[in-house]
DNA sequence: GTCTATAGATGGATAGAC
DNA sequence: GTCTATCCATCTATAGAC
């Protein structure tokens, strides 16, 4: 595992703390981030009240903690795949295998039990993240970037504004995934045993913008 | 304009009532459901705390009956536009002519300046609305299962269930547009004058979707 | 139909004992 | 570090005068 994942409990982090932190994070995810009131994590934390503000000062800097950790670790995991299909390709990947890196960590994450919470809080924090969250995002242009300067060089004869608007269409690709459309996926593929139901959907959406990229 | 089309006051309605439908959507669009008041809401109407509750029964109706109104508007254009697809090609249109009446109706209110709140509030009632919205947009399958067959019947080659994901595909390029995309495409086609922003988008989408679809 | 006043509920935050 | 008790702000909804 990479070194920023934290999945396990830091050591050095209380108890009370990361349980709070993965606690919220479910809540936040299933709920809504404005659906969910301290109350209702200490409750089902089984924790006092005041712990929230003792240990994140309040409620709003617990929710961008856990944003703050989850986003970091998909963009570090992003950068990672595609670094590697640079190195396989000796620099100049093809659109296939950018696009690889750009859908496959998510796609991993929302499949297992584990991760997949995580995957459901950031996107959420799409589209209900506080103004904190979303500059935060936008200021995540140097891997987005990253993506684009790779795509650029693998069709350099598309105009850069025609290929920057095919990155954001696959970026609404993968942020309209919601757990809706993941369940419907496990279904679909129950009883398909040749390959993971993540592994089908990554397939179908690489042909499909694979294709849109080459057009 | 359509018959179901509600831009103008209806005549039968209280000056008050069809202003508060004009100020709260445009509060819920701009700042989300969440974070608008009925004060807040009142006080821009420059009308009476009360009156929201007396015209509509609660804060929940008025938001519920702003999107009725407007996803009923939506939904109506984009299936005549189909059927106008339809009709010109005696019963069987390219898969383009099939995803233009799915892309255009959403873009081209999002380049006026007064469906453009409408928009917008429609693409929030995917992530923000109600139990009772998200409902609402799941039974609204019909005029999708509408769109699913006719681009089955397009591509009759191609397994249902690709046709189906490939369909889900095209649903979150239109969801991901937000106002900054859209600002950021008023931007980008400033000085351009051959065609207006909306139909520089429209092309993008439609050329990427249809050679996905072509896969 | 419109207004003021207020009831009633919820939730974030903190003081201060332990 | 943890707990209880409480403060204070905010909001929806409604009662009742006009």
């Amino acid at each position: 595992m990479p070194e920023g994942a934290t999945r396990e409990p830091d050591p050095g982090e209380s108890e009370t703390r990361s349980h709070l932190l993965a606690v919220a994070e479910r809540l936040f995810a299933l709920k809504g981030f404005r659906n969910v009131s301290v109350r209702e994590i200490t409750a089902e934390a089984g924790v006092n009240l005041a712990s929230v503000n003792y240990h994140f000062g309040s409620r709003d800097r617990l929710l961008f903690e856990i944003f703050r950790r989850r986003t970091g670790e998909l963009s570090r995991e992003r950068a990672r795949r595609l670094h590697e299909a640079q190195s396989r390709a000796s620099g100049a990947p093809q659109v296939r295998d950018i696009l690889e890196a750009l859908f496959g960590p998510p796609l991993r994450w929302a499949e297992s039990g584990d991760r997949r919470i995580s995957m459901q809080f950031i996107i959420r924090a799409r589209s209900e993240g506080t103004e904190e969250m979303r500059q935060a995002l936008a200021q995540d242009v140097s891997l987005l970037s990253r993506f684009a300067e790779a795509l650029v060089a693998a069709r350099p004869d598309l105009p850069r504004e025609t290929a920057y608007w095919r990155l954001h269409f696959c970026l609404g690709m993968i942020h309209n995934n919601r757990f809706a459309e993941f369940d419907r996926l496990h279904a679909l593929s129950e009883g398909v045993t040749r390959n993971s139901a993540a592994e089908d959907l990554l397939t179908h959406m690489l042909d499909f913008a694979e294709a849109g990229f080459l057009a």
